[in-house]
DNA sequence: CAATGTTACGATACACGTAATCATA
DNA sequence: TATGATTACGTGTATCGTAACATTG
């Protein structure tokens, strides 16, 4: 699982369709459509449901979506922590 | 930066070395020790200073082992209420 | 038929293992 | 010289982009 993936769930939410989140990522619309995919499958459970007007977040992407949008802001923080103590 | 590499990371922190800790994932010793430069790199500081002995955690380092064990943790919880909410 | 999402497929990038090298008690 | 870490290099897997297909208002 890469932070990667978690970032582009987040823009996907963000913009409500995977076809003007990978314009705005940059990223080819059918690797973002794969990435979600496999984002699904390690979780175990559907995240967005599709239609021609884009996505929803299931409840259990609600969840997710939240959780993890916490998880990245942190992870920026774990580093900023670190390069702070070194830094001085 | 996927999070395998900050598991990477945990375990040669409670190993003390690469060596051991490169047996125990498994993972070749450089593969390990490519993972851990990597690392630094992307947090932008040494964590760990190396030795004949093994390695030991910078200052920096201790902070970020706390703050990635928490989070590592806090993502298996993501996964989980996410499943739970779709499952029940 | 226009705008969305997915599947297929070839090319590229990244992580791995083996081998060689460096460092140090 | 034994132990632990790093660098070099070839290989395999995963991700990407392009193209083709599917779906639906």
């Amino acid at each position: 699982m890469d932070f990667k993936r978690l970032k582009y769930f987040q823009t996907v939410v963000e913009e409500g369709a995977i076809s003007s989140a990978a314009r705005r990522i940059p990223l080819a619309q059918p690797a973002l459509s794969r990435q979600l995919l496999l984002l699904e499958d390690e979780v175990g459970t559907t995240l967005l449901t599709r239609s021609r007007h884009g996505v929803r977040l299931t409840a259990a992407g609600e969840s997710f979506y939240r959780d993890t949008r916490r998880l990245l802001g942190e992870f920026e923080q774990a580093k900023r922590n670190a390069r702070r103590i070194a830094d001085g």
